[in-house]
DNA sequence: TTAATTCCGAGGAAATGAGTCGGAATTAAC
DNA sequence: GTTAATTCCGACTCATTTCCTCGGAATTAA
């Protein structure tokens, strides 16, 4: 139960953007890669995702880069990891067994994983930034 | 972000446990592996971490088996998570950059785990049987 | 003695994680 | 129009972790 390095790049990354395009001017990733001393080629992978999930615009070409779509207080931290990981659900186990309903454990897993959704949702982009 | 499998069905395990064995009866893994339909040699291993932990114990030989080595209501889940799974960081990331307190999400991740485990650490055997 | 069990280490197949690589598409600047 | 900087994309590799299995040793009730 941890974070991915992916997930945990893709929140860097944000939190280095959340600070820095006030303006919505755009950063390159070969800038992000070396501020955050984060590995570009897979900073490339990661940020075409969160591009999909809308969360970054592009600017294609010389000189182009990424940058925020909407203001950090509007960014959730579930959003990131989703976008990077895709809705992971604590529970993968789909056997009759248990999707009968017969597993003691599986209303517990949805619990929890509603509680730490709801912690990811309550803390935005602008909370990481103090 | 998910529970692995072996952690699920430690759960499981003791959960059946939880249930059956009011006056410290023990029950055999072949016994616990065909009610809940799990792996036995799996199940095996996965004991011998929950023996360690000191939340079962084991009775050897013939009609031997395991018994809680506690009351349902004292023994939380993520105790029986550590003992399968050994005790896990949120963060892993250990780079001397993140290290010296330059890195924006790792007090966010801390909380984040701590929030984690308190669900855990509320959660008994007792509250999975009803 | 036998059968049922816990205990233990080794190993193995498959999946996942953590990237790299090569190149295509786009665009600003010269 | 060429070049250099960038995003975009798919395929690929390599190491680690997961999820087991296997063989056997130790223990013990019957």
């Amino acid at each position: 139960m941890k974070l991915t390095t992916a997930e945990g790049y893709a929140l860097r990354a944000m939190v280095f953007l959340a600070k820095r395009c006030q303006e919505g001017n755009a950063f390159s990733l070969s800038e992000i890669a070396e501020q955050e001393q984060l590995p570009l080629s897979f900073l490339e992978q990661i940020f075409i995702g969160l591009k999909k999930a809308k969360l970054v615009k592009s600017v294609r070409g010389a000189h182009g880069g990424y940058t925020l779509a909407n203001q950090p207080k509007d960014i959730n931290t579930l959003k990131v990891i989703e976008a990077v990981s895709g809705k992971s659900s604590m529970i993968d186990c789909n056997r009759d067994f248990c999707s009968a309903g017969n597993c003691a454990v599986a209303p517990f897993l949805t619990k929890l994983q509603l509680t730490i959704e709801k912690t990811l949702r309550d803390t935005t982009l602008a909370d990481l930034t103090n």
